[in-house]
DNA sequence: AAGGTTTGCAACCGCGACGAA
DNA sequence: TTTCGTCGCGGTTGCAAACCT
């Protein structure tokens, strides 16, 4: 196989790319009906930049079609569930979400989806419960104390206990008590209504946590106990993807459906 | 207020697949 | 059948902004 460089790089330009080269980009795909070779399209588009770096600027940001913005929470739940099906194939996810770039739905997954999973813990890999400390500190290809990409530092002890229920572990472990906190903090600020992304990671883990108390209230005929370990893989997910806001999850079978057709 | 740390996201890198010659 | 060129994909990095102490 050639592995030859897609292009020569010597002079060519790195980094963020400028409104003018967006400009000089998206006017050449209009005028041309289509961009091409991308290995030729920067020098017919007058563009000092590579033709990977091209199509990933077309592709992800600059094309017609792309929908930005946050993603809403049936978007989030469609991500999680097809990650499951798929694993980290981002574009076959991409492809099921309107709108949504395989880059984007990659960078939602490890900030933000990833780390909502390891704080119910769930393996994001695998999308089954971490049945101890152990399994989810060498759960492969996930950092449990990443250096860059943080995401649920926990070293609390309690998730060695092999609990039948996982919530009870992390109601009892450090993220528990980070979450009391951030409680009685809120309770005790008035008038922040900015969002830091901290906030957001907390309110991720306390949405989490309280949904799952509220659900193990309603149960009061069962005990906690009750929950089936086989099945908590399928309750954890079923419960991190009903807490947000609603529990409407027709509309995800049927994109499902629709997907292993 | 300042310096250090963390986070989010845009962008890059390299491998593998695939089609053409 | 083999070689080469190109593209797409997934993993990773760099950096600015936000946050924390």
């Amino acid at each position: 196989m050639g592995k030859t460089p897609c292009c020569d790089k010597k002079g060519l330009k790195k980094g963020p790319w400028t409104l003018e080269e967006d400009e000089l980009l998206v006017n050449y795909i209009k005028k041309n009906g289509g961009h091409g070779s991308w290995r030729s399209l920067p020098k017919l588009a007058g563009l000092l930049r590579c033709g990977k770096s091209c199509r990933l600027r077309w592709t992800n940001y600059l094309r017609p079609d792309i929908k930005r913005g946050p993603f809403t929470v049936e978007e989030e739940k469609l991500v999680i569930q097809l990650h499951r099906i798929l694993g980290n194939r981002w574009a076959a996810i991409a492809s099921q979400l309107p709108g949504r770039t395989d880059n984007e739905i990659k960078n939602l997954w490890n900030t933000h989806l990833k780390k909502r999973l390891l704080c119910m813990g769930v393996d994001p890999q695998t999308h089954e419960p971490f049945t101890s400390y152990c399994s989810a500190h060498k759960a492969p290809g996930i950092p449990f104390y990443p250096s860059h990409k943080g995401h649920c530092h926990s070293s609390n002890p309690s998730f060695r206990k092999s609990d039948d229920d996982f919530f009870l572990r992390i109601w009892n472990s450090e993220v528990g008590e980070i979450i009391s906190k951030i409680q009685y903090r809120r309770q005790n600020s008035v008038g922040t209504s900015t969002t830091t992304s901290n906030q957001n990671e907390d309110a991720e883990c306390k949405s989490s946590k309280s949904y799952a108390e509220n659900q193990i209230a309603a149960s009061n005929s069962s005990s906690f106990n009750d929950l089936e370990l086989e099945d908590s893989s399928d309750t954890a997910l079923q419960l991190l993807l009903d807490f947000p806001i609603d529990n409407d999850m027709n509309f995800l079978e049927e994109k499902i459906d629709k997907f292993t057709e």
